[in-house]
DNA sequence: TGATTTTTTGACGGATCGTCAAAAAATGGA
DNA sequence: TCCATTTTTTGACGATCCGTCAAAAAATCA
């Protein structure tokens, strides 16, 4: 028993080392630098061996991209933690998620190389699923914040809106926010510097479309922001 | 002389040639799937004239993408004429973006693959110029509208909000509302069926959300896009 | 017509892929 | 401890695609 767990511990730890290795790799020379045999001779270990593991590169991929996801899902958790009306604690979800783009500033890259969907295609259904189903707890502690807010009347939706259509819109504006600021030089040519607060500021006029109250125009979501980095993500 | 344009003429008729049947690689075999020696086979010429045309398949994909872009500003152009106010102008162009994503599917396909910094890095400087140049000419067009809405009074920016801001805002929700409509099930998860009604009113409520008169509660967009899918882009 | 320039060709060397038979290591029973 | 059996690792291999370039073919010109 003791010494199948310890083989077993050794697999995972290998795993483990595959995606740090690849990780680093990913980061410095993008999709078209990543390749097994580099993985391997990083490694010291050969090629076949991490084939063990994943079956190609893309697999690798599609795994980093969960394992940054559930670092996402920890801080969205620690973010739902804050104490404030729903709409203060949305904005530190808000604050998270920045965060988290700053932190593992690979993920992005990586969302945008498993876009497309030839190479997505390549990857086994169940790390997709393992994918979606990591996205899936994000989206559902987001939409837990709107529906307290339903809750609490502070949001008022009509009966043919759904709590799911605030979190698409957030989702949508935040995604593709990012996404522009990222890899498009557009925005500079549109004379925009700091994209982070941009996106933040459209979040804002969103809910307030919604009529999520207090309403940006009375009540000042920089500051609480502010508080949301101090108080939660601290260090 | 006479000759030199019939020349010129063949060798741009040939990029075209290569571009549209790289095209149709494209849109069934994707980014994978596309590459030099089958465009040649395709084309029933050596490789080797490919590589006269596109330095590389990144820089085939880029073109395809800027002759796309083309065909979006025309559609945008269009939108422009439509006559009502700003808003509804503004209408317009969302239904002129839908229309073209659907016209062009293969579009967003290529734009994710671009999104990549390891692939885009693999092109020429000036095929991505003329890429920010296309994006630009439908940025200022949106962006005019603003303007107008602006002059008109319809919408009263704060002195801290600049008219790009909106454009910002409507262009980061729509190109991620479509992005994760076409490639990801977590939508379907989330129980959304038509993205696109979707895309239009969260657009909407950020509109709102900025004030722009007159407000999508006091005024039917739907009735608008049908009728700028009517009037503008029949057939 | 034949010399010169331009264009096309596809064979080639190099990189990466994914596989698989053989080698090495681990396991387990005597 | 030893050796037979199972599991894991290895890296050589054939296949694919890349981008190049010298030679062949075509076009131009005098």
């Amino acid at each position: 028993m003791a010494t199948v767990t310890r083989k077993q511990r050794e697999i995972l730890d290998r795993q483990q080392q595959v995606l740090k290795v690849a990780r680093q790799i990913f980061r410095q020379r993008g999709y078209l630098g990543l390749n097994m045999d580099r993985v391997a001779h990083e490694m010291n270990v050969a090629k076949g061996t991490i084939y063990q593991h994943y079956k190609n590169k893309e697999e690798i991929i599609l795994a980093l991209a969960v394992e940054t996801l559930d670092k996402r899902t920890a801080m969205f958790e620690q973010a739902c933690l804050f104490r404030g009306k729903p709409r203060e604690r949305m904005a530190a979800i808000g604050c998270a998620a920045e965060l988290f783009v700053i932190r593992f500033p690979d993920h992005f890259e990586l969302e945008k190389v498993l876009s497309c969907s030839s190479i997505i295609e390549k990857t086994s259904e169940n790390m997709q699923l393992a994918k979606t189903a990591a996205e899936l707890k994000c989206i559902n502690l987001v939409a837990g914040i709107v529906r307290d807010a339903v809750a609490s009347g502070d949001l008022e939706l009509p009966s043919e809106v759904s709590p799911d259509q605030v979190v698409f819109g957030l989702w949508s504006s935040t995604y593709g926010g990012y996404s522009i600021m990222g890899c498009d030089d557009t925005l500079r040519q549109m004379g925009i510097d700091n994209g982070f607060k941009m996106v933040r500021d459209i979040n804002n006029r969103l809910l307030d479309g919604f009529g999520w109250r207090p309403l940006s125009t009375e009540f000042d979501y920089d500051e609480t922001y502010e508080r949301a980095q101090r108080e939660i993500f601290a260090g």
